[in-house]
DNA sequence: CTTGATTTATAGCCCTGGCTACATTTCTGT
DNA sequence: ACAGAAATGTAGCCAGGGCTATAAATCAAG
């Protein structure tokens, strides 16, 4: 009894995990990206004193983070200068912070007061699949 | 002109961001907490063997997970025998249980598919705080 | 009761993302 | 032009969470 197809609630499959593991991978990627493109249009360019101080670590995190994303093509930078990011880099931050602004749209149309909404979708935004922020644009269009 | 107390949609406040790496510190606990607890209901014992097959890892990555959970005073057990939760332990799992239903529910009820749903709250699931779990429940059962 | 299969433990490796401490470079003001 | 301040780089530490390979214990049959 009962349709078996779709799993209702039931018991976790291990992809689920596997798929969460994934998006976490992801995050610190998506955010430094993000915040080094705030940085560009406020200040010019995103230096790496003002990057770990908006991310609230210190700068050889920022340092080492910055490595990784010009490991993986998403930023360049010279010694001693700015970051700034590879065409790619700027299409990831352009997607994260579109998906960030959905996140909290709709945190707050079921009724999150904006603090928390802003707070919250910095760690939700990584965990929203293409499928479900389609949902959400849909929702917040018809609402 | 305009409130300046909140912040609404601007720069990011690096609070932000450390609250989303705590939330994230907790991800594996309530993941465990919450599987050891659904093995214990099914089979009686959670068994390190199920426990990594379900998590999707191999068993020396779930043997940690449970050394951790043991430190943190969440979980107990003997060499060669399963897994126990401490009555901290099955506290946290039952949260962590309603949370993962009730984000189900608000992706479901906003339009996203169960299936995806399913998926996408095992990482959101983590970063939902109180007062955002409140909103989704106020919404379910005002809608 | 012994043996082979299964389960669990342990050692040791990698990568990430935090940190502090210290070296080096760049910038700024006189 | 230089000195001191500020920014950046780098080394090295730690914890967490993955993994493989191997050892030891437990379990299931015969
Ligand atoms: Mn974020
Ligand atoms: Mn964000
Ligand atoms: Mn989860
Ligand atoms: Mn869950």
């Amino acid at each position: 009894m009962s349709d078996n197809t779709a799993d209702e609630g039931q018991v976790p499959t291990p992809e689920r995990f596997t798929q969460a593991r994934a998006a976490q991978s992801m995050a610190v990627l998506e955010d430094y990206a993000e915040m080094i493109d705030d940085l560009a249009q406020e200040m010019g360019e995103a230096r790496i004193t003002d990057i770990a101080a908006r991310m609230g670590v210190t700068h050889p995190t920022a340092t080492k983070a910055v490595a990784r994303l010009k490991r993986e093509g998403l930023a360049v930078s010279r010694p001693y200068r700015g970051v700034f990011l590879t065409e790619e880099g700027a299409a990831l931050a352009a997607r994260v912070r579109m998906r960030h602004r959905v996140v909290v749209d709709l945190l707050v149309a079921v009724g999150v007061p904006q603090e928390t909404a802003e707070i919250d979708a910095e760690g939700l935004e990584h965990h929203v699949s293409d499928v479900t922020l389609k949902a959400f644009e849909a929702f917040l269009a018809r609402r």
